[in-house]
DNA sequence: ACGTGTTTGAAATGTACGTTTGAATTAAAT
DNA sequence: ATTTAATTCAAACGTACATTTCAAACACGT
């Protein structure tokens, strides 16, 4: 049995943690680097930079996620009669929650890291994720279009973002919300639960009634001051 | 007219442009001294600390925004027959534009400093909130529990958070998606526009059906390894 | 066992940060 | 007008950061 780990992933198994907690700005290379028990010149020496290390933290996931799920768009977008929306939004349970394999705690650890990514290090990650994964993205598109046929393409790339940050922020606090809930509830909040308690409130929310213009009116003339 | 602010002024309005841009730990005293055009010890003599004058930007709206609140809450719990869901919802929109008020672009602006409040400084700004501001927010809860009443507490605690992330995520990032949105869509997306669209958003989310437990664990089994 | 290429180690570099200091300047009060 | 308090200013302090350097230790094919 050999326990002995490389340095290279003992510096991404304690980068991950940190940036995690604590976001990417927030963690020295002094902290990964001590918590990883290796001298501080081998994250430049074996990724180059901090931010090369950032991303090869998001590749160990991204590498096994994103196929998977482009696996999954695929036979979704293959099948004859269109999916629900609850089907396509279930299709993203099993691929997360497989991540726990790449890492204990994998699948916590990444949703965490991609919502700090989305706020810490200012549009840098959001490129590098566009870059590398928009073809598969669009898939996720075109399966919702296809579920919610009356909803408007505007419409429905707003309650996509907003569903993103449903998820990203849910994750990045999700150390405090459980603790929270289970103090005030004492529920089961591992990560798991988290998933399947935002499924449906994700499907109602992206499925919503489109309001009507008239409905909207009504509260237009709500302030004299400040048009952008 | 007197056009001449106060250096006080200065910098609040400085530290919130900047704060709100790139986040309290990624804006420096320095830089905001340098754009607010006075001296950096400044900010030391009349706040105290960065800490303190973080606290400042956010009590400027703060102060306004939650007495608004309370008395809209108020006023709905006083009701007769249980408010909708949505006419609760409803009640944010008013106080959240009238911080154009405060300051131009204001809604926009502290919607963005809430947001980085519960990501950037780990804990301390949810203290600040909840300490302050908690028995306030005890009333929307109330309020919501009795728009739904099949909704257990502890469902409504996650999808209060959820909604929480979604507003927050929203605005923090509203500055590239406007961008986008006005790119391919062009659309009409000032910060008005973003609250009108998310409230049948979060309506509907917040009062989605509840899955039942036989349709939970039949995706329980998922994997053999990993339990939190 | 040797020599070569890879990896680690301790130390130093230069930059940026929040905060403090004490003198200079301005405003207010008597 | 003179004293007193409040504010501004330039400079410095100590700390922490990412990155670089270069010698020492190591791995390993030959």
């Amino acid at each position: 049995m050999s326990n002995k780990l490389s340095t290279q992933h003992k510096i991404l198994d304690a980068a991950q943690s940190l940036f995690a907690e604590t976001g990417y700005n927030g963690t020295s290379l002094r902290q990964i680097t001590s918590q990883a028990e290796v001298n501080l010149a081998s994250v430049n020496y074996h990724f180059g930079s901090k931010k090369e290390l950032i991303q090869a933290v998001l590749q160990r996931y991204l590498l096994v996620l994103m196929p998977r799920l482009d696996q999954e768009f695929n036979r979704l977008l293959a099948a004859q009669q269109p999916n629900s929306l609850n089907q396509v939004l279930s299709v993203f349970v099993r691929p997360l929650l497989e991540l726990n394999k790449v890492h204990p705690h994998g699948t916590r650890i990444f949703l965490q890291l991609l919502g700090r990514g989305y706020t810490d290090v200012q549009g840098h990650l959001r490129w590098f994720f566009n870059h590398h994964y928009g073809r598969v993205l669009d898939k996720l598109v075109l399966l919702v279009q296809q579920a919610c046929p009356e909803l408007p393409a505007g419409e429905l790339f707003w309650r996509l973002h907003f569903s993103l940050g449903t998820v990203v922020f849910t994750m990045a606090s999700s150390e405090a919300l459980a603790e929270i809930a289970e103090a005030d509830f004492n529920e089961n909040v591992d990560i798991e639960g988290v998933i399947l308690r935002l499924l449906p409130y994700l499907s109602a929310a992206i499925a919503a009634p489109i309001p009507l213009v008239s409905q909207l009116s009504q509260t237009a003339p709500l302030l004299a001051s400040e048009g952008r």
